[in-house]
DNA sequence: CTCCCCATGTAACACGTTACATGATTTG
DNA sequence: CAAATCATGTAACGTGTTACATGGGGAG
């Protein structure tokens, strides 16, 4: 369920290359993938295999050789396809939640200390995923109006995610 | 970052078999692990080497042995320290916003379509941590009154991840 | 001279899921 | 009589992470 399809979203915008690829996950906290080396050019491999991409490969006597990878018509019909496969509920591995349920053993102090920790981790990703919003609008304009619309109502829920952590962990901390 | 935890939280409400835990884990939603026998048997035998649990072990003639496993202080320590970690923000793997940023290739019916499965599922998943957060209060009770805040918070902030998305996914068939 | 960027890939490990395997007792 | 519940576990597979390995070019 897979990043095989993320690839393939990135390559109906451009042609690329497994390390362009890589920096692109790199540069995203909401495609979730660590983007691995290992991940990338096996997924590659099996994409093309399959004949959703094809590759070209640029000789540089100096270098290693780059492989460019373009989608395919096939390519293009299996994305449409995954994006139509019944969508599921987010999995949220709320790690912090756990650790919650478990924590009245813990003294005032240290709790306390333990939400002011969360509040400023929620914080920084909120930032994180405001930037990257932004840089993705400016990078890659939306084609169409209905495309603007999906892109924003995406990076707004990703915000809003966020933003609401941070709010219910100030009011916790205020509560207690 | 782990199963072995929440197992550990489990057991210092009360001795439990690896089957009564894979029963736990399969009522929890928000325990998001599948709770399967492989993983629960093979963390109660790590748990019981690190000495974090010990185990009473009930023959019985006509079946197999019951296998009774109980925290210990190393193990009540271990989980103190674990719950003092530093936090971190929930990993949200959301395959359906990532469906959504390629969406515009298909047809606005679809789309639509699309987008009344999600909020039927959301709202599905809705349903079941309300009813979960309900039972697990009559089930065990907090304890203390810092254990009741907490319990609920950790609740209520279940409750609202899922009917802040489906919020958010109503609102954007709308705009649609 | 060192560190970062470009560009490829492999190997080992950790984590998690599904399916397989056994067998008694209770419920419909 | 069939199915679910109790109770244990193993095997195979899939996915994802970290670390390893190589090597040229440019920036500070």
């Amino acid at each position: 369920m897979s990043i095989k399809y993320a690839i393939l979203g990135f390559l109906t915008r451009e042609s690329l290359t497994g390390y362009d690829l890589k920096k692109r996950f790199a540069d995203s906290d909401v495609l979730y993938w660590s983007g691995s080396n290992n991940q990338i050019y096996r997924s590659l491999v099996a994409l093309h295999d399959e004949g959703l991409v094809t590759r070209a490969i640029e000789h540089q006597d100096d270098a290693p050789p780059r492989k460019i990878y373009t989608i395919t018509g096939v390519g293009r019909d299996a994305l449409r396809d995954w994006v139509l496969t019944p969508p599921e509920p987010p999995e949220v591995r709320h790690h912090f939640l756990i650790q919650l349920a478990w924590a009245d053993q813990v003294d005032a102090g240290e709790l306390n200390a333990l939400l002011d920790q969360y509040a400023e981790e929620v914080h920084i990703k909120l930032l994180m995923v405001q930037e990257q919003a932004h840089r993705s609008i400016e990078d890659f304009p939306p084609r169409t109006s209905r495309e603007a619309t999906l892109r924003r109502a995406v990076a707004e829920r990703w915000e809003a995610i966020y933003a609401e952590e941070l709010e219910w962990v100030r009011r916790l901390r205020q509560d207690l």
